[in-house]
DNA sequence: CAGCTGACAGATATTGAAATCTGTCAGCTG
DNA sequence: CAGCTGACAGATTTCAATATCTGTCAGCTG
């Protein structure tokens, strides 16, 4: 078990349990090290500080979401519309399952998140992709129209638009009754905006 | 000048001295009891606790803003997209001014939104009615639909869809270059998601 | 000899005693 | 006698001494 080789992931993986267990302030290189039965030394070999092994464990965290999220973008069978609808309410509803099934551990990720900026610009970037790849499918099959707005510039738009419901710093919100038919009052206020006209 | 009679609202803006000068963790009922000559016993004669006294200087300070807007929501010579659009611009910009003017006032600020939150919903709950009543004008105009959506939920949308560009989390990011464009991009999208079919 | 250990220096966090602040109220004052 | 003062108890914050942690590296080990 604690002959296994000390690969990056093993490292991550006993990290997060360290976080979770002990909160984002209290969590030490040295905790993680003995969680994993080696010293210290050992983690610096394959992380070269300790604020890159927190930021490692963020972008992991965040690039699982962008994994689910791209079997939406890629499913052909589904109208754009349809795809941009699901695509939001899956974003939403993942964050939300997140917060709710452990708080403890969420509240972790926010701390982190504030901490690497730089990583959640880049997993912003990666989401706007995804949308710009759904908008440029609605174009294509002349369901969508964007006036003037470039395709990017219109997906940043629908992304900025649904900030609420994906941005942690709204969590506390995400419990409160009416936010689900808010998410969806957004986004048919979005989706008309988007539908060319008949 | 100290013998002035002391009034709540002369407490009021020394406060806001203090907490310019000081800081919200420094700020302390006797240095606002010293900036107006008199003993800190009788600010607790206006305010019952120096809770209370932050948190009515919050409610001024957000009420100047819902204020300027009052004057957007009432010119009747106006469209409501061409008012509904100045409305939103204008708090944008008047958001973004008070950052930029002192950004250590403003710093102060978002550290007493953050233990008001209450008041903030207060004046969520204002500005969303204001959004309601360019709303319901553009519904009598015949130039704005909301689909199945009610007038108070079609506001809270549009509301939602721009909190990128209002809510002071977010302040870092309205230096950005392309932040004004971004604002016209949601607004464009909104308008025409408004907008009845021709 | 690749990978790991553990002692070490400097940086950061913890702790508890001392200082300050909040909120009250009996009494002063104009 | 309405409005203010200032001494006070308990709560909170500050500060400096102490402990712990980060990051390095010479040397150990399988």
């Amino acid at each position: 078990m604690a002959t296994e080789t000390l690969t990056a992931e093993r490292i991550l993986a006993a990290t997060e349990d360290v976080l979770r267990l002990y909160g984002p302030s209290k969590a030490t290189v040295v905790d993680v090290a003995r969680a994993l039965g080696v010293s210290h030394g050992s983690v610096y070999r394959h992380f070269r500080t300790k604020a890159a092994l927190r930021e490692a464990v963020t972008k992991r965290w965040l690039d699982r979401t962008t994994g689910e999220l791209r079997q939406i973008v890629e499913d052909s069978s589904a109208t754009a519309e349809d795809r941009l609808r699901r695509w939001n309410v899956h974003l939403f509803e993942a964050k939300r399952a997140k917060a709710g099934a452990d708080p403890q551990l969420f509240a972790t990720y926010e701390v982190l998140l504030r901490e690497n900026s730089e990583t959640v610009d880049e997993h912003i970037a990666d989401l706007v992709g995804q949308l710009t790849e759904i908008l440029q499918a609605g174009l294509s099959e002349g369901t969508f129209t964007l006036g003037s707005a470039d395709v990017p510039a219109g997906a940043r738009a629908v992304f900025d638009a649904t900030v609420r419901f994906h941005d942690p710093v709204y969590a506390a919100q995400w419990v409160l009754p009416d936010i689900e038919r808010e998410l969806a009052a957004v986004l048919d206020l979005v989706l008309n905006g988007l539908r060319v006209r008949a």
